[in-house]
DNA sequence: CAGAACTGTCATAAAATTGTCACTAAAAAT
DNA sequence: ATTTTTAGTGACAATTTTATGACAGTTCTG
């Protein structure tokens, strides 16, 4: 178990159950908060690898938790375990939707708690340290969230720039709109795919600049999807 | 969806469900078999993208069957979703920790079966990695989906694509035109033959460099075809 | 709460790809 | 040497696939 930090909202009951369990554990916690956005704010000063969920919070919305941590940039790659009643389907769903990693029905057997939180480590890539990526004059600097083309800084939203980071991490390789959904909204998202043709353009355009024009890197692969790579120009 | 077969073992109520949903599937087929084995076998033969694994088979183990599934090389990328009673949870667990993907406790709504579905492929899309073919000076790459000659990257469509993919894979052999439908357009098809002459043709001007002409590496075999062989040139 | 910034979808325009033809060139058969 | 087949080509119109601009609903930011 590679988790060196997990953390449960607002159940005791589970995290007692983990221990009890032995499950190993770097380090745990239990968070207890009036609102989402305390929640949420404590969860970025925590960064732990991994959220239980409890979607019957005495206060706040588990829902509206999990948006909050899919929507910011700090927490959307945390992975985040539901705990929902037995029979609350719609929740379930509900919560897959809005991007829960998985679901556990309450009650649970520990046994089952461990298999999933595996399954679901084994299944996230780990995360490393963000440097900078440089490539063919493009620069990107994951800490401080910006890009530059040689020195001049580039305006772009979010997923232009998630899109972009992804694209510069993975070279030279064809990717369909359905990888990059996945990789770049995350699973358990519905969207239309050609939307990813639209934020392909919304990223070429803020690539370019007066002195070059780096959204030729992104070349389209017809049939397929789209490639980056630095054989098309912007030297 | 992508889905080219869904299969599904051994509960046709899960099928259903599906085709009441809308769920666009190239096609799908209901399995039944008496043992692990048999079920193992049809499997093995049908190649499907995704098997619906119903955990209470009547007669055989679908434990016996995953375990089997995982075990072969043919087999063990697939897809493997689970369905479960709604209590089942000592099964779940043990399917899981024996390599089934996901799970599904019936009954399931369709949203979230298909949410499940779309995810699950998804996500497995960049599963198998195929490896760059090279040929003469010839450079196929499966994942960046491109074609080079030394180092100069060639176009071409994405059916002289597939063509040039299939005569690299099948070098020194005469396919008749059929043949070739079949292998690069696929079964059941209703193309003229004589669409391969053209498609011939645009591959070997695509093949074409100021420095070589590769062209010559697709020979045509009178009165029967055409046929890849590096005899002919593009040293 | 108002204004600015983002997002996901559409409808439409723009490109690229495709399957066929008609016609020419090359080979094989008479 | 001609006729008969079979393959190579260039041109097209139909279809598909992408690129774009506009929008309306939301989410941030003050």
């Amino acid at each position: 178990m590679t988790a060196s930090t997990i953390l449960i909202v607002d159940d005791e009951a589970a995290i007692r159950e983990m221990i009890r369990v032995g499950l190993e554990l770097a380090g745990y916690e239990c968070l207890e908060a009036s609102n989402a956005q305390d929640a949420h704010g404590l969860i970025v000063d925590r960064r732990p690898d991994l959220v239980l969920l409890d979607w019957m919070m005495p206060v706040t919305s588990g829902l509206e938790l999990l948006r909050r941590l899919r929507r910011d940039e700090l927490t959307r790659d945390l992975l985040v375990i539901m705990l929902t009643a037995k029979d609350d389907e719609d929740n379930r769903v509900q919560g897959l939707d809005v991007g829960a990693d998985d679901y556990i029905t309450k009650p649970f057997s520990s046994r089952e708690l461990m298999a999933r939180i595996k399954a679901i480590m084994r299944r996230s890539t780990s995360r490393e340290e963000e440097e900078s990526i440089e490539v063919a004059g493009l620069k990107l600097d994951p800490s401080s969230h910006r890009v530059f083309v040689d020195a001049t800084p580039l305006e772009m939203g979010p997923t232009e720039f998630k899109l972009l980071k992804f694209f510069m991490t993975h070279q030279e390789r064809a990717y369909s709109r359905g990888q990059l959904l996945d990789q770049v909204w995350g699973t358990n998202v519905y969207v239309e795919e050609r939307t990813v043709d639209v934020h392909i353009r919304r990223l070429r355009k803020a690539l370019q600049t007066e002195l070059r024009d780096c959204g030729l890197l992104i070349q389209t692969v017809r049939g397929t999807g789209y490639r980056f790579s630095t054989t098309g120009v912007c030297a």
